[in-house]
DNA sequence: AGTATTTTTGAAAAAAATTTTCATTGACAT
DNA sequence: ATGTCAATGAAAATTTTTTTCAAAAATACT
């Protein structure tokens, strides 16, 4: 799938009437797109020349032409638009699957938040000790942050039992850090843990999809996800993805703000694992 | 190479010396094209914009935009994947994680075999037990897999224990199936436990980094990821997103493909765990 | 509900790009 | 040297694209 194709998916709820109908016609008939000069398009998508230009500038494009060059690009002529259906073999479903998680990142960068993103990084970076909350299908994401930033030699330890997370907030003070992972912000364990938590003096994150939502009121930084409208919204695939990849990101970024010694640590880390290989 | 590129050679030969400069100036700066109009390239060529069109027109195209669509067409250029930075924001970092995530599902979606997945799924439904192994980075993996499968409605249980996971495979039998998740394919103690499940006659599956490693041998069903050299490949960052995605084109699957009483129990999971939320 | 404000839209004008025309050039054969 | 012919580029003609602007639609605000 191509990159633009995609972008088209990520911006479509923004646009008006007459550039989804753009939208439309062109993530329908991907390959019919490139002979077709900017009056036909007009004509075939009903609308005018001047919103297809507008709809090539929203997608970050210089104009038509451009828009035609990064279609033509690296065409394929899978259908994007599509829910995940009976008739779809496995590999077609990862298609599907991997349109979405690209979707969610790129409209994840839209909602975040840079500064918070940047607080978060530094907050890790100087917490003495960090407890990570997760529950359900975030359970699995409080795991890998756990992993990650212990790795990376911070004091940090992953709670996915709603009493140790009690137990672990109750004992934090102000020289800590919680971080409370859900998707909905509305998972009343959590919300009670980074309360808990914040009444202790400890700073607090909250890793949750874009809106509002009870984590909000209990969390000094807030790093929103976003992810498309598909039918297992309720279980939060894809902007569990997004919040992996932030994770990554703070992963990444304070591994590059270590200093020389906690480097060489980190470095001894991996030697130590590869006994653990054949 | 490109057709059109290639056929510029085969043609270069019966080309007068303008149009030999025009072939000239593509085939040394085939990327350079796409962003100019036709009398920027007579410029840059040093020719004239009549003799562009003389010269798309030889090469069997209608003029100079379908050339530039043409050369356009095949002509993708790799992702650069740059590495994170001292100097790079977290935002920054970010970006260059999600542009990693991209390149890691469309490297999958390349190695990746439609047959093995569609095999796995198939196991999975069929499976009276699954048991999911990870450790380290991958036991993450593992926990979302056994969560996924779970509420699916599956019996699934993940281990991150490596003592657990040995009595977990020990105690298989031939209707059941385990899953093994190593990002080298060469942890001993998931190549262990995969091992003794095999020997015990369960089915196995293992989802590992695409390339020739232990787990290959004891696995029936193997789903290979693919990601870009980073810095931190190591850490098989990207390949986890790869291997998420895996697990929720798997689970989508298996749900879409369930009996009408197993998705009214799904349903009534997600009736239940709304309690569970302010 | 009714009004104000903003956003979206397409027709037409303006600009830009492309294609065609045509006179000139220069290579080659005689 | 000269006629022939393909090759070329300047300029005209055409087509395409972009911008402008006023009307329409959607949205927010009493």
């Amino acid at each position: 799938m191509n990159r633009t194709l995609l972008q088209i998916k990520v911006l479509y709820k923004d646009m008006g009437k007459s550039e989804k109908k753009i939208a439309d016609w062109i993530m329908d008939h991907p390959d019919a797109l490139l002979p077709l000069s900017i009056t036909e398009l007009a004509e075939k998508s009903d609308s005018s020349e001047a919103t297809i230009v507008r709809f090539a500038k929203r997608l970050g494009l210089s104009g038509y032409q451009e828009l035609k060059i990064s279609i033509a690009q690296e065409n394929s002529k899978k259908v994007i638009n599509q829910d995940v259906n009976v008739k779809d073999s496995c590999f077609e479903v990862f298609e599907k699957v991997s349109n979405d998680i690209y979707c969610s990142l790129e409209m994840t960068k839209k909602v975040i938040d840079k500064d918070m993103l940047d607080q978060a990084a530094k907050a890790i970076l100087e917490a003495r000790q960090i407890v990570i909350f997760g529950l359900g299908n975030s359970a699995s994401i409080a795991l890998d942050a756990g992993h990650k930033f212990f790795r990376a030699g911070c004091n940090a330890v992953p709670y996915s039992d709603n009493h140790m997370q009690v137990i672990a907030a109750s004992h934090l003070s102000d020289t800590d850090l919680a971080i409370g992972i859900s998707h909905s912000g509305s998972s009343k364990d959590i919300v009670d843990a980074l309360k808990i938590a914040k009444e202790n003096g400890a700073k607090t994150i909250a890793i949750t999809n874009y809106g509002k939502s009870p984590i909000v009121k209990h969390s000094d930084i807030v790093l929103f996800t976003s992810s498309p409208e598909t039918q297992y919204t309720i279980l939060g695939l894809n902007s569990r993805i997004a919040a992996l990849a932030i994770i990554d990101s703070l992963y990444s970024y304070i591994v590059c703000h270590k200093d020389a010694e906690a480097l060489s640590a980190i470095q001894s880390v991996e030697r130590s694992l590869q006994s653990k290989k054949y």
